[in-house]
DNA sequence: GTCTATAACCCGATAGAC
DNA sequence: GTCTATCGGGTTATAGAC
């Protein structure tokens, strides 16, 4: 089983996608090399193409498998038919899904426009897939009396604005704990969608 | 009064901003050259350095004339000393001032991690006043005992995340006018705020 | 104030050796 | 599968002519 000098194949494509999905956080799709990525894997610049096809697959694969797992995760969510119920579910999905990957949250809203056309139209199906998910919720509270809302896409967009804000200064040795983030913000998003108000 | 060849200092400064804004917006900051910059003026790349000592100084200059815009305005606007009425007026005019600017608020959002260290630090702290702003009508209405709110840092920026994402849907063409978008989102922030619920 | 030309360097992607 | 070397092009910023 002697290995080829420097064989590392199966190990070294995951890498490829950490480094690149770190350095594009940090630094911008546009304003990073292959040459950065290639170093913070530890090989040379061509190596990486035994990985990828380029640069833009390599954006395209780590937004796509994101959007992917979101959607696949809020399915495997157990069915809660009663409204107030699945909006709680999906508040909390929601925070801690997002919480969980920063970095690929962060590169799914900033490196949009640097997605080819083509690429950008799946991607943002998918987003609009997931958005649905919550507008689906907040017509069916509405169906059953349980909730005002008169623009349940517009109310969607701003819940989910208002959920994924959490990644800008959530710090997991912060004052709060996620559970408790959890909790204000499903407080606030139940008030905003309830029937009374004073 | 006959100009120099080519001289135009006094209308060639702003138009250089306007193509660095409107650029820098589309593409990102590190995928825009110089040299576009300057072909979107009608100069050459040369001449840019007329009126930037770098690129890194026109993002900043952008960024910073956007906070203290949006600061200035928000100071200009009359005090409202009962916390309901400042809230609604926070929120409409955050709605207003942000649909405006489309393109300044984007590179303010997109563009922070492509400062200098120093530049960064101006703008977050500007960023951190108007923060405050908020946050100090959330307190004001909990003492005077118009708002439930038990975390009002936390509070404020769900609110101002909320509120800034009407930018990535709002149309001016659309189904909805601005005066229902910011009615539509002021009866989800009185309402998330309020003392009373379902 | 704007031009042309250029210094010094970095880019993505590929070819071919091992 | 990874290496080195390279192609053809790009980049920011500056120098000096006009």
């Amino acid at each position: 089983m002697a290995r080829t000098q420097g064989s590392h194949s199966d190990i070294t494509g995951p890498r490829v996608r950490d480094a690149a999905l770190s350095l594009f956080a940090q630094h911008g799709y546009a304003a990073v090399s292959m040459r950065q990525i290639a170093a913070e894997v530890g090989v040379q610049a061509g190596a990486l193409y035994n990985y990828t096809s380029d640069k833009q697959s390599l954006l395209f694969d780590l937004l796509k498998s994101h959007m992917d797992q979101l959607l696949a995760s809020w399915m495997a969510q157990p069915e809660a038919p009663v409204a107030m119920q699945a909006l709680e579910q999906f508040t909390r999905f929601h925070i801690r899904f997002h919480s969980e990957r920063p970095e690929a949250v962060f590169i799914s809203y900033m490196e949009l426009r640097n997605l080819t056309p083509e690429n950008f139209a799946v991607i943002e199906e998918l987003r609009k897939d997931y958005e649905t998910k919550l507008e689906d919720i907040l017509r069916a509270g509405v169906a059953q009396n349980v909730f005002s809302v008169r623009e349940p896409k517009v109310t969607a967009m701003a819940l989910i604005a208002m959920l994924t804000g959490v990644n800008t200064w959530f710090k997991s040795d912060g004052r709060l704990s996620l559970e408790d983030v959890e909790q204000v913000y499903w407080d606030m998003v139940r008030k905003a969608v309830s029937k009374r108000t004073d």
